[in-house]
DNA sequence: AATGAATGAGGTTTCATTCAT
DNA sequence: TATGAATGAAACCTCATTCAT
């Protein structure tokens, strides 16, 4: 009898999980190079290259390079979203909730590079209407995701497109003139905007 | 008496017209066609196609694309702080003209391509350091040249970068999804954050 | 036994087969149409073309024009340095060698295309210093590998350089204006020549 | 007193003679520019502007590149039988004529560049026969312009052709790779094969 | 699943030449 | 005669993508 487990797809377990970490070495890669190159600036070459593979394997696994930055937000989102979530378990109340996520929001003036990738590829969507749809989606879940005891409920869309429009301009001024927009300044003033959006009640 | 008669400064008249005819036509021609298809994606063939002109013609005028953009910066930059500086010289107190100038900050949000033409150039001299030094010089040199008496004195160049930031984040934000930051809102909430960092003494 | 098998070296041998007939093809392109067209007349669209083949393919195998080049040259070379020894090893004594050389020398006349690619590209080398190098130390290579005994011991690098100068230019000449210099009275003139510089010792 | 003097074309001397100062100045940059960059890879903006003129100029005074390095072609030419005349004109004696005419033809290894642009416009000529017949017309008359009492009576068009043929190859291999060829061995070896050629009777 | 050769669509740039002045 | 803007034809090179293996 050919047994009831699962039918191994023919080459057995193995084989699933080379297949598997090709994939999730080319999300890795993709950060890294996306972060560093930019979105179009890349190459799919460089992108499968940056794994040692070649540019075959990069499309066994994702049709586009659109596609691959959509699985590479995806789990990125996942595991900001986690990351939060693990930080709010660990406070008593909301205002202390709201602290720390002020915090968060201002410490992200560090991560320039994301917050970059995340503009271009938004301009891209702005140009290609075709990909606003799935990007708006996408981003819709992400921010589905993360419900804040005490905190979002009060929050509209509003208010969290604002604190992210707010920070993606930050980055972008820090960015491209450090000197003008030092990082300790950015964050001062990240903080004092995100103070004036979310009013201590 | 020798010559009130034109100093047919070498080339003749018309040839000097001709010249800087077509050269306005290619910079009015960029203004509409960069805002419309973005900085990188437009071929250097549109941009002079839209002036009923050829390649060559571009060429004959401008190094390259970039080229172009600084020009088109620098007059587009002019253009606007001669506008804000017959405003100011309308009003009567600091404090109007601090309202006026909150009003025109506003207002911006309206012309969402041209700030986001500005994001991606950003971007791309980010991405191509060569550039940096002179979109650096040519921006300092466009803030230099508004002062606003009772006004900019007091501000830093600090103050100036985060309300830059926040009006191309908002811009960015509007643009990519604009129902859900939709034009009204982003105005009220723009109006909030300049108030945030321009404390009306 | 494990393997008589060719060991199918990574990208199975149809694959390398194919890749090398490609190769191939566009040297043997490359060798009518240079000698057609010259070097800088030709285009890369040109070589590809003749091989059925696209750009693209063209720059799978080689980097520039000037690749090809270097690569047709060394195998050219090959080939008819193992023509001469060919002949050579048919000879029975030194005397006879040489007159076989001479023989061989002045029939090159025929060739006179090639004859003329060679010194269109020794000009574009002069034009372009950082190919000289490159050309001169595969011309070395070339000339070392040919050694005749009981004559070119006694050559020094001096009479191979006449030699050479010598055939380039009756090539030209005869190729230019035929009428002038026909191909008989060039044959005569090239065997008097190298009786001049290889004294019969 | 006005003279009797041809009718001056409208404009007068002074406008007829800075005309053809133009012109000459064309031609003498022709000379120096087409020797150190080559004919094809020179523009004609290069031409121009090394007179201090524009390629309006150029095109006042000839068709094409092809036209201008014609008219330099003779010009030169002339200049060289003239020298050749006067210098025979200096000798007693045929066997001292073909003696000077030995040292000349030696002595013109030291112009490799004029003897490359020639070589090179020959090679261009021969990819574009429309131009040879009148290449070899111009080459025809300069020749004929050159009759040495007791020397060239008994010089076939061959001889000629074998002479210029056997200067151009060693001007292209002395440039090519002077080392390998270098001036002083290149001058003996051309008079050996002047002597081969020109047999003292 | 992965390779890598080949395609073909772009885009950039350079120049001889024309033409209005 | 001379200017120089504008044309338009090449040619080059780069990559996303396809496809046979």
């Amino acid at each position: 009898m050919r047994n009831t487990a699962p039918v191994q797809s023919r080459n057995g377990n193995k084989h699933q999980q080379r297949t598997e970490a090709t994939r999730q070495a080319l999300l890795d890669s993709a950060r890294r190079i996306f972060a560093r190159d930019g979105f179009e600036a890349c190459r799919i070459e460089d992108l499968a290259g940056a794994t040692g593979h070649t540019r075959g394997a990069f499309y066994a696994h994702f049709r586009t390079k659109e596609d691959l930055f959509f699985a590479l937000l995806e789990q990125e989102a996942e595991r900001r979203v986690a990351l939060i979530r693990d930080e709010m378990a660990q406070c008593a109340t909301a205002a202390e909730r709201v602290a720390r996520l002020r915090e968060f929001f201002v410490s992200r003036i560090a991560d320039r590079r994301w917050a970059m990738l995340m503009m271009e590829f938004k301009l891209f969507a702005v140009r290609h209407p075709e990909l606003r749809p799935r990007l708006a989606a996408t981003h819709r879940r992400i921010r589905a995701s993360l419900k804040i005891e005490g905190v979002t409920e009060s929050w509209d869309e509003l208010k969290k497109a604002a604190l992210e429009a707010v920070l993606a301009g930050f980055s972008l001024e820090h960015a491209y003139d450090p000197l003008r927009l030092p990082k300790r300044e950015a964050m001062q003033l990240l903080g004092a905007l995100f103070d004036a959006l979310v009013p201590a009640r």
